[in-house]
DNA sequence: GAATACTAACCAACCAGTTAGTAGGGAGCA
DNA sequence: TGCTCCCTACTAACTGGTTGGTTAGTATTC
C-alpha cells in the first residue's frame, strides 16, 4: 500500500466516521485527529462538513451505480441480469461496508441529509432494476411488480446483513450463546438467496 | 384526544425527533420547545438524554414483541404464524412508524447505541421466527434457513418502506414524474408480499 | 411542612469554522 | 547562482455560537 496523501487520509476516515457515528455525531476536530491532520487542512480541501460528506457519498454511490449497469448490460437473459444486479450490489457494498452503513442512515430520515446528485445515481440503479423486472414478468406472462419495493429489499437487506455484525456477535457473547446468529451464510449467499427469492414473486403468480 | 401531561409531551416529541433527525442531532433545547416545556422538565422526568431515548426505545420495541409473540401463539399452522408474524411487525410498525427510523439507525450503526435491554426484546422475536420457520420447514421436508437473515429483511424492507416515503416524494416532484415510485402499495400488501417471498424460499427448495 | 411538578437563568464543555501565519517549491529574472 | 515573488499545503491558536445538564427557587397539593 502506498503512502497517502493528506487529503486521501481525510476522506478515508471520514467515510468511516460518517458511517460508524452518522452525520451530526461526527465531529470534525476528532475527524482530523484521527487522520493524523490539522483540522484547517480538512478545510482547506473541503469546503466544510456537509461538502466533504457528499463528496464521499456521490463518489460512492456512482461506484456502484455504475458497476451495476455495466454488469447488467453485459448479460443476456433478464433472470442473468437480475442476478447480476444483486451480486453487484452486493459486491460493491461488501468492498465498501461503510456505505451500507450510510445508506441505510439515510434511509432512515427519509433522505433528508441525501444531497440532489446522489438520488440521481440511485434513481439510475432503479430504472435499470425496472427494466430488468419488466422483462422478467413479459416472459412468464406477468405482472411487473413494483420495482421500488425490490430496489428498497435489495438495499436494505444487503446493507444491514453487512451493519449488523456486531450486533449478532454481542447477541452471542452477551445474551445467548446458541442464538441463531447465521454464522454460516456469507453475502454472496444471500445475494443468491434474494435473487431466488425476488424470481420466485414471478412464479409464484399474481394473486391479488 | 385527550390532553397529555408534560411527560407525556415530552416523551411524544421527542419519539418524532429522534426518529426524525437521530440521536446525536436532536437537541434538547428544541424538544423542550417543541414540547412546549420548559428543559429543566426534561430533566425533573428523565435522567439524561440517553435515559429518555432508551425508555422510549424500550417501550416501542417491547410492545412488538409482545405483540408477535401473543398473535403468533394464537394460531395453529406455521404458515399462518409467519403471515401473522410480518403482519403484526407490519401493523406495529404503522402505528409507530417513529420506531421504523430509530430502528434503521440502529441497524445502522451496529447497534453501537442499542441497550441491553432492548436486544432481548428483539432475540424474543427472533427466537419466536426461528420457531415458525422450523415448523415451516419440517412440514415440507426441508432445511430450515436461518432466521435472521429473514429477521433482518423484514425489519429492514418493512422499515424502510415507511421511512422512504418522503424521498419517494422528492424524486418524483424533483427527479422525474415517471419513475417507478409504488404509488400504489400499502403496507399490508408489502406484507403479504414479503410472506409470500418467504414462504417461496421452502417451496423452491434448497439448491446450495 | 414536605413532597411533587415545574421554571428562569445560568454554566462549562463542546464544536464547526476562521485567522493569521509558516514551510517549501517552482517560475522568472539578472 | 542567487534573488524575489507567488503559490500550494499546512498549522497553532482562536472564536463565538451551541448544547447537555444544573441550580436555586416558585407554585400547588396533600
Amino acid at each position: 500500500m502506498t503512502k497517502l496523501t493528506k487529503k486521501e487520509m481525510i476522506l478515508h476516515e471520514a467515510k468511516k466516521m460518517f458511517a460508524e457515528h452518522g452525520y451530526a455525531a461526527t465531529i470534525m476536530d476528532d475527524l482530523a485527529k484521527q487522520a493524523g491532520v490539522n483540522k484547517a487542512t480538512i478545510y482547506y480541501h473541503f469546503k466544510d462538513k456537509a461538502t466533504l460528506y457528499e463528496t464521499l457519498f456521490f463518489e460512492a454511490i456512482k461506484r456502484i451505480a455504475d458497476a451495476v449497469v455495466s454488469r447488467t448490460d453485459a448479460l443476456e437473459t433478464p433472470e442473468e441480469q437480475l442476478h447480476a444486479y444483486v451480486t453487484t450490489f452486493a459486491e460493491v457494498l461488501d468492498t465498501c461496508p461503510h456505505l451500507a452503513s450510510i445508506l441505510l442512515r439515510e434511509l432512515a430520515s427519509g433522505g433528508n441529509s441525501m444531497p440532489k446528485s446522489v438520488l440521481k445515481q440511485l434513481l439510475r440503479t432503479t430504472k435499470r432494476l425496472a427494466e430488468i423486472l419488466e422483462a422478467c414478468a413479459k416472459k412468464r406472462g406477468t405482472v411487473c411488480h413494483e420495482p421500488m419495493v425490490i430496489q428498497l429489499m435489495i438495499i436494505s437487506t444487503l446493507s444491514s446483513f453487512l451493519t449488523t455484525e456486531p450486533i449478532r456477535k454481542r447477541v452471542r457473547e452477551e445474551l445467548d450463546p446458541d442464538a441463531p446468529t447465521m454464522p454460516a451464510v456469507t453475502l454472496p449467499q444471500l445475494a443468491d438467496k434474494m435473487t431466488d427469492m425476488i424470481r420466485a414473486t414471478f412464479t409464484e403468480g399474481e394473486n391479488g
